[in-house]
DNA sequence: TGCAAAGTTGCAAAATAGAGAAACAAGGGG
DNA sequence: CCCCTTGTTTCTCTATTTTGCAACTTTGCA
């Protein structure tokens, strides 16, 4: 493995660590709506607003959503729509693996 | 959020986890080429062969790959090619926005 | 039966991530 | 200028992850 190939598999490992956590999951999604600012969002998923802050920095920080300051609250919105597409399409293939895995233990 | 959703957005997230390893992505793009035993994947990626193997079983775990025993040896193979396309397309996504970004920030 | 090879599992240590509370910074309106 | 609202950062504690090593299991073969 070169040093290429090394970055390219931290930046890949880095974005998918930023997905594994299941409110980010579901932030991506309220974010698939509309913009929202911080405050609001924290409301809407019931979490302290430093905590959600915390969360979307890290959506930000490997470019999943973007932020934009407006007076004294900051709007973030999704950057990547296609993430969530593909977030549904990798839970189909492996919801339909494992459907498959049940159907093959039930047909021994 | 209801349960099923919560649910749901669990089971991305553990998805993404499985995923957000270099050396989990470096093993799934060499079980693209060919299925592989733990023993020469161990040796291809340069790690112990015990940690191979925990590595291996968390993505199999998520169902992303599956095993099949030879003998003395175990054999992965890649269940779902699709996720590491998905990976290379949410890649060049972020990367195309992170290039967008700069150029955005020289052109200030 | 004994041994070697291939994998898995258990354990302890180190590293990393997450939550909660509080402090801190930046605007906007009175 | 003062204060309130909005966000971010810091600190501490806890939980999870990763690693390296050793022990253990299974299988094939002499």
């Amino acid at each position: 493995m070169n040093a290429r190939d090394k970055a390219r598999y931290k930046l890949r490992a880095e974005m998918f660590k930023a997905l594994s956590h299941p409110m980010r999951i579901f932030m991506l999604e309220k974010l698939r709506e509309k913009p929202w600012c911080v405050c609001e969002l924290a409301v809407e998923v019931g979490i302290e607003k430093s905590i959600a802050s915390k969360h979307l920095s890290q959506l930000k920080r490997v470019g999943l959503i973007e932020d934009e300051k407006r007076g004294t609250l900051v709007e973030y919105r999704l950057v990547a729509p296609c993430i969530l597409e593909m977030a549904e399409c990798a839970e189909a293939t492996v919801l339909d693996k494992r459907k498959k895995h049940v159907e093959l233990l039930q047909s021994t």
